[in-house]
DNA sequence: TAATAATATTCCTTTACAGGAATATTCCCG
DNA sequence: CGGGAATATTCCTGTAAAGGAATATTATTA
């Protein structure tokens, strides 16, 4: 897994403007977005080169503005890291699980 | 979301201990983990304890040693995150797989 | 072409944080 | 009780990164 993900959704303003590309579904200025986080446009603007630089959005130019807009990929690899996880913690399940049968059978007895 | 899990992961020693725990599937002393990814002890001791405010890892104390072992706990909230996304680009399949029904039907035509 | 709008970049300052080295702490054992 | 093992903490230094302010860049339009 490669830690560039991570690090690009450690920032707070970084991770509010993924999830508010994720609630508009769909492109969004820096403009826009700088308006809707209370952020100040040079900030937007750096913040959205650190989340293009690590695949988190893409840009299309359209005359003056840029539509920034979600890539899923990076995400979709954090869900597919996230499996090896998810076999965890049913295992733990699992055996809770199979506590639970070795107690009932007991109490059977 | 919160941000720890993510910051906390963002460094690349930290994720190996994560990803170290995650594969030994049971406890691992300061000693074990700094031995096994090639750090100084203190320097694990440190990301440990990163990882231990972030929830990341629970701590055992017997005798001289400390067990560390997984939480899974903001795994699974990263999960949960992730699962807003997982529509998303359901979504986008599903419109994908509407085009192709659409012409198909065309091609009927 | 001049003025303006939208965005990006640069410079500066402050702060957080990582690694190295040394040291402190805690516990076991002879 | 003293020594050694395992771990944590501290101090220092270098570096990356974030925000603010100013400025550069690019495109539109009158």
């Amino acid at each position: 897994m490669e830690t560039t993900t991570f690090s690009a959704l450690a920032e707070p303003n970084r991770l509010r403007i993924v999830e508010l590309l994720l609630s508009v579904k769909g492109p969004l200025t820096v403009g826009e977005i700088a308006d809707r986080l209370g952020l100040q446009q040079p900030q937007a603007s750096k913040h959205l080169r650190v989340l293009l630089e690590a695949g988190l959005v893409e840009v299309e130019a359209v005359a003056n503005r840029r539509n920034y807009k979600l890539r899923v990929e990076p995400l979709q690899a954090l869900d597919v890291w996230l499996e090896t996880y998810r076999k965890v913690w049913d295992e733990r399940f699992d055996n809770l699980e199979a506590y639970l049968q070795k107690l009932q059978s007991k109490e059977n007895n």
